[in-house]
DNA sequence: GACGAAAAAGACAAAAAAATCTTAAAATTT
DNA sequence: AAATTTTAAGATTTTTTTGTCTTTTTCGTC
């Protein structure tokens, strides 16, 4: 459904939504082994992120690190999803055809276009914050449970 | 939603459902410009679909080409979707988790899991013959409107 | 059997995505 | 101000995907 980097993003996203606040920032270390993505690349994918400031911040030096406002975890995943202009599935043709809509619609449209509106409503009506309460439930995760214990990059 | 691989291999699918039979078999030059896409590129993909003879066929030599028995236009698209080993909407995770399940959920699973199930039924419904039905109807295209006289590569 | 028309096969190239590594800059501590 | 810790930036590499080109094989026709 997306992207490596968009997959290792939202899993960052959340992570730190979850763990840290103005006063606690968390190292890019400790992130990219809890989502279980390459270090330096999730570093590269956040940088990208904190650049306009509107979802994560970040400060260098000691006790430094990424965290995020009790305010931007109000943010939809929807938001999430454009801030890192990955909001294809919500725009893109089933079939690759260059726009997806009713002037010019490919023959999966007619059944496509039921679905898409549903999927548009998950990205939306989801914040992170909600995915946040989601994580305290038993079982739900970030990482791979197969990959506890596995070399790190 | 897809590779380029698979849309292009989507679209020459139905095209070559639509338009061919046992009688009439049609040359990768007339579907690369029927649905917009790189002839040999194209050409390639088709092999790999011919191989198992399961879905397309082709001969070889002067009146060959491509063509599909009526049989195998009645192949839902979710069959299809697994001839080309792409059926990962249906198997993978929104967040990229190794796998998408009961047992280890990632925090949007609980609201992915309402969806799922219709992007699935979407392909297990709609049959190849349904789309080529489709085509019928005005407006509806394979092609790119767009591209209408753009140079061929 | 030679010729031509088609797909099949395979080598190659280009572009994009994913990942790593190195150096710089910023901030804190001493 | 030096040392340390952390992200930022940028260069580079690797892998995957996409695309092209050339040669081979197959088959029908003359
Ligand atoms: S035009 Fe293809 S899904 Fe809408
Ligand atoms: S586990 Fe992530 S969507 Fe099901």
């Amino acid at each position: 459904m997306f992207s490596k980097s968009t997959e290792y993003a939202l899993r960052a996203v959340i992570y730190i939504a979850k763990w840290s606040s103005e006063s606690n920032k968390l190292g890019i270390e400790p992130i990219a082994k809890a989502i279980d993505s390459p270090k330096s690349f999730t570093a590269k994918i956040l940088q990208k992120l904190t650049r306009n400031n509107r979802l994560i911040l970040s400060v260098t030096g000691p006790n430094g690190g990424f965290y995020m406002t009790e305010e931007a975890k109000e943010t939809s995943m929807m938001k999430v999803l454009m801030l890192l202009e990955e909001d294809h599935i919500i725009t893109k043709c089933v079939l690759g055809l260059q726009e997806c809509s009713e002037t010019n619609p490919c023959p999966m449209h007619s059944r496509y276009k039921l679905i898409k509106p549903l999927l548009k409503d998950m990205f939306e009506s989801k914040t992170i914050r909600h995915l946040i309460e989601e994580l305290d439930e038993e079982n739900i995760t970030l990482g791979n449970v197969l990959s506890i214990g596995r070399k790190q990059k």
